[in-house]
RNA sequence: GCCGGAGUGGCGGAAUUGGCAGACGCAGCAGACUCAAAAUCUGCCGGGGAUCACUCCUCGUGAGGGUUCAAGUCCCUCCUCCGGCACCA
């Protein structure tokens, strides 16, 4: 047959017509089939997809379609994150109301995806602006507030100017917003809503272990560190006028008698009373310094405050200070400050001459010398000095005396962390309304189940003035109080969209049920993920969040898995011709015209050929006109060579069937383990080229199980040039529908083991034996070789390593 | 500062278990086809050297040391880049 030219547009818009409302990709629901549940992290919907998208869709597609193909019952959805802010600051720029702006994005959207060609279950399509889906959002904050895991509390927030918002910690970076690096975060005082993540800190730590096998080692370091768990004990101090305790949490008690100071943070309570009017305003001056700066850059500075505080062990008397290093924020906001044996507090002594009592010494060495001690010796050790505890080592020190304190009521052994409470209030219109109406006469009263969903009203004024623009909106705040039916106000916060994220995916397994969040039996069935594939960025946030969630769904009885990702893989990011892609630089590289230039396949194959992964690829021009050189290539020989005559010789049968065979052995073998596509790709592109190269010696025999296995190999990657291929082969139905092709081991064998022979680890030769030979016969054989020989002459063998089928090596002198 | 990850031709990368460094692609060079160009096909393509030539020698995986018959791969020290954390008591 004369063969083709490959033209994109026309093979992928047929396909793409005919594929529209097949429905190929519907996961069955009871399937005596095994499942396979593969997730991409869903898109927010700003409008358009990009390269990075691409790839982050083309490793889950490639995977879904071979899952397929091994006869999985694949559950591969798609939705949408669809409030954000981005869409109410399109409604103040150009007076779009968020909805319409997010529904016309995720049309448009969805288009690109469709012209893509990934496989998703689209009836199963989520949006989480829509009530049907955000009204579950308000379902379990009422579970948790029934559960005590829901609460209100006064408390200083970060507040991004920019945005006019509140942030979570997680979304400051280095004290300024996330989203606008350089704007720095100020601090107020708000009523906020936050869910008790904290109650399952030690969960959410130990069942890390469950996830070392599948989740990068990477994102639990970074979920561990987020997490910060601290042992240690919590001991009070006394004031000395007036014995009122002054709680400090240390990890290290073994070094209390070693205390010289004891240190409050600036907003510690218990200045109000200690500092007078001088002393409180240089405590609020610090605050306000420290509120938007790097803490690596704040120099440590303190003042006494003249009062005293007894230590509960020694009973020494010691001054009381105040300082800008210490953070209300963690422990008790209050320490005692060891300068022999921390350097933080070494460092503040030193400035201010406070003295430096060393009590722990090295365990093969003597105490420092109190005066002159030039550094601190911050490892156990043995504790000296130190009263009946003297002489014992550190770490049983700290058991003994944390007892003690126990036994005493001054004290206990205690865990502090880093992570805090999920403050979920934002003061914004496009997100989640909390149901919860404010009663003047009986307080915080929760929407009854059966009034939600709290409508998200649709027509409203946004300005964008920093006060929840639901404030504004009189039908949607005033309200009848649930409980005694009088006058009442609704909340006008709304929550963070990290709770829309945090269970998308266990709403994907049951999405139109309209009683429950999801039946519990379907999630028996789908739970958990197999495989969730996505950004690093969303290391801590989103995974964590999604982590505590399925928690507390698990104790709520909904599920009864206690993790929701089995195996995770983060991939790495696009960057456009070595720059990262940005708006502002204006090289964002769109998916739409890289279909229409390209087409899809191309695009796709591009991101997967150009590097493991885990790893940046760099989006190159050229060397997408390299991909799509080979798309033609291969699909020029298999449209001249389908009718391949019979009467062909078949003399390189046998080498190109073995190469075939090696290509899909070594596919196979990469989808069940490591996923380097890129070498996946150019181990196809390898094969293309013996194919030209053999071409007229390949049987019709021959001929055609190569075409059926290369069309079969190219579909987790390039899906529609792949089924054009099956039709031209004259097969019928969608190719990913398939089998995956199987290798005979013994057809991809070589007939003979190629042995590298070295003379001093030096490659001087190559021999080839039948597979199994003996080490002394391969010595042999070896020693005789005509170029390995002179490498001998006049030399003493003194060493030779044989391995059978690898190679010899010979030692000589 | 602490914890990760990475460093290989002009470029992206390959080498899966310590065993032939540079697969595959891009760029480049040369040839074939063409009136010409594009497209396509073929060959060459780390540095240095030897050879009419088939070929051969030698150096070479950020730097320096080490283990080993053998190191891109393992160990130690250091440099650079990227990511995370960073007064967490």
């Amino acid at each position: 047959m004369p063969e083709k030219h490959y033209d994109h547009n026309h093979i992928e818009l047929k396909w793409h017509a005919r594929w529209e409302n097949a429905g190929f990709y519907r996961a069955e629901e009871n399937s005596a089939r095994p499942k396979f549940y593969v997730l991409e992290m869903l898109p927010y919907p700003s409008g358009t997809l990009h390269i990075g998208h691409i790839r982050n869709y083309a490793i889950g597609d490639a995977l879904a379609r071979y899952k397929w193909m091994r006869g999985y019952n694949v559950l591969h959805p798609m939705g949408w994150d669809a409030f954000g802010l981005p869409a109410e600051n399109a409604a103040i720029a150009n007076r779009t109301p968020p909805r319409e702006w997010t529904r016309q994005n995720i049309a448009a959207m969805k288009k690109t995806h469709r012209r893509f060609a990934f496989s998703y279950d689209w009836e199963r399509e989520v949006s989480t602006c829509e009530p049907e889906y955000y009204r579950w959002n308000q379902w379990f904050f009422l579970k948790m507030l029934e559960r005590g895991l829901t609460y209100r509390k006064r408390a200083l927030v970060n507040w991004c100017p920019q945005c006019a918002t509140v942030l979570a910690n997680e979304q400051v970076v280095e004290g300024c917003c996330w989203r606008h690096e350089g704007t720095p975060v100020e601090q107020r005082a708000l009523e906020q809503w936050f869910l008790k993540i904290t109650n399952y800190a030690d969960q959410l730590l130990n069942d890390m272990a469950g996830l070392e096998e599948g989740w990068p080692e990477r994102v639990l370091t970074m979920q561990r560190n987020w997490i910060g768990r601290s042992e240690g004990a919590e001991v009070d101090f006394h004031l000395a006028e007036t014995g009122e305790p002054i709680r400090v949490f240390t990890t290290r008690v073994d070094t209390i008698y070693g205390a010289t100071c004891v240190i409050l943070a600036p907003e510690h309570p218990l200045n109000e009373t200690l500092l007078d009017a001088a002393g409180k305003a240089r405590a609020k001056a610090m605050v306000d310094a420290r509120a938007n700066r790097d803490p690596g850059d704040i120099e440590k500075e303190g003042f006494v405050t003249g009062h005293f505080a007894v230590n509960p062990y020694s009973g020494e008397r010691i001054p009381i200070w105040v300082a800008n290093f210490v953070l209300m924020g963690y422990g008790t906001g209050a320490i005692m400050a060891v300068p022999a044996h921390d350097e933080r507090d070494f460092e503040f002594c030193r400035k201010y001459d406070i003295t430096v009592r060393p009590v722990i010494r090295p365990v093969d060495g003597a105490l420092a010398i109190e005066p002159g001690m030039e550094r601190t010796f911050t490892d156990d050790g043995i504790v000296e000095n130190s009263g009946p505890w003297s002489g014992l080592p550190s770490e049983e020190a700290r058991r003994q005396m944390a007892a003690h304190a126990s036994a005493r009521g001054f004290g206990k052994a205690a865990v502090t962390y880093r992570l805090k409470d999920w403050g979920i209030s934002r003061q914004r219109y496009w997100g989640t309304p909390i149901p919860v109406i404010h009663c003047p006469v009986c307080g915080v009263v929760p929407v009854p189940e059966d009034q939600l969903p709290v409508i998200l009203p649709d027509r409203i004024e946004i300005t964008g003035s920093g006060r929840s623009p639901l404030e504004n909106v009189p039908e949607f705040v005033n309200v009848a109080c649930p409980r005694c039916g009088g006058k009442a106000k609704r909340e006008t916060d709304t929550m963070d969209t990290f709770i829309d994220s945090s269970w998308y995916f266990y709403r994907y397994c049951d999405p139109r049920n309209g009683t429950m969040p999801f039946d519990p039996a379907k999630i028996a069935y789908w739970f958990e993920i197999d495989q969730y594939i996505g950004g690093v960025e969303h290391a801590i946030l989103h995974l964590i969040y999604s982590r505590f969630f399925t928690k507390v769904m698990r104790d709520l009885g909904l599920v009864r898995n206690s993790e929701p990702v089995r195996r995770l893989f983060t991939q790495g990011m696009v960057i456009a011709e070595g720059a990262k892609m940005s708006k502002s630089k204006g090289n964002v590289v769109g998916a739409d015209p890289l279909a229409e230039k390209f087409g899809a396949d191309t695009a796709r194959m591009f991101v997967l050929f150009g590097g493991p992964p885990e790893r940046e690829v760099d989006w190159r021009q050229d060397g997408a006109e390299g991909i799509y050189r080979f798309l033609g290539r291969v699909y020029r020989f298999v449209t001249r060579n389908v009718g391949h005559a019979a009467g062909m010789p078949g003399t390189a049968d046998k080498k190109v069937l073995r190469k075939l065979h090696q290509t899909v052995k070594k596919i196979t073998g990469d989808f069940e383990t490591r996923w380097h596509f890129n070498t996946c790709i150019a181990s196809i592109m390898e094969l293309v080229n013996v194919l030209y190269a053999e071409e007229e010696r390949i049987s019709g025999v021959a001929m055609a199980e190569i075409l059926e296995k290369l069309a079969l190999m190219l579909a987790p990657f390039a899906p529609y040039l792949s089924q054009e291929i099956w039709e031209e082969l004259g097969r019928d139905g969608p190719v990913f529908r398939q089998s995956w092709p199987e290798f005979d081991a013994e057809l991809a064998k070589e007939d003979l083991a190629e042995i590298v022979v070295q003379v001093n680890g030096k490659l001087r030769s190559h021999i080839h034996v039948p597979f199994g030979t003996a080490p002394a016969e391969l010595e042999a054989l070896a020693r005789a070789d005509g170029k390995v020989q002179p490498f001998l002459a006049g030399k003493q063998v003194v060493k030779v390593i044989a391995v059978p089928d690898k190679l010899v090596n010979m030692v000589v002198k």
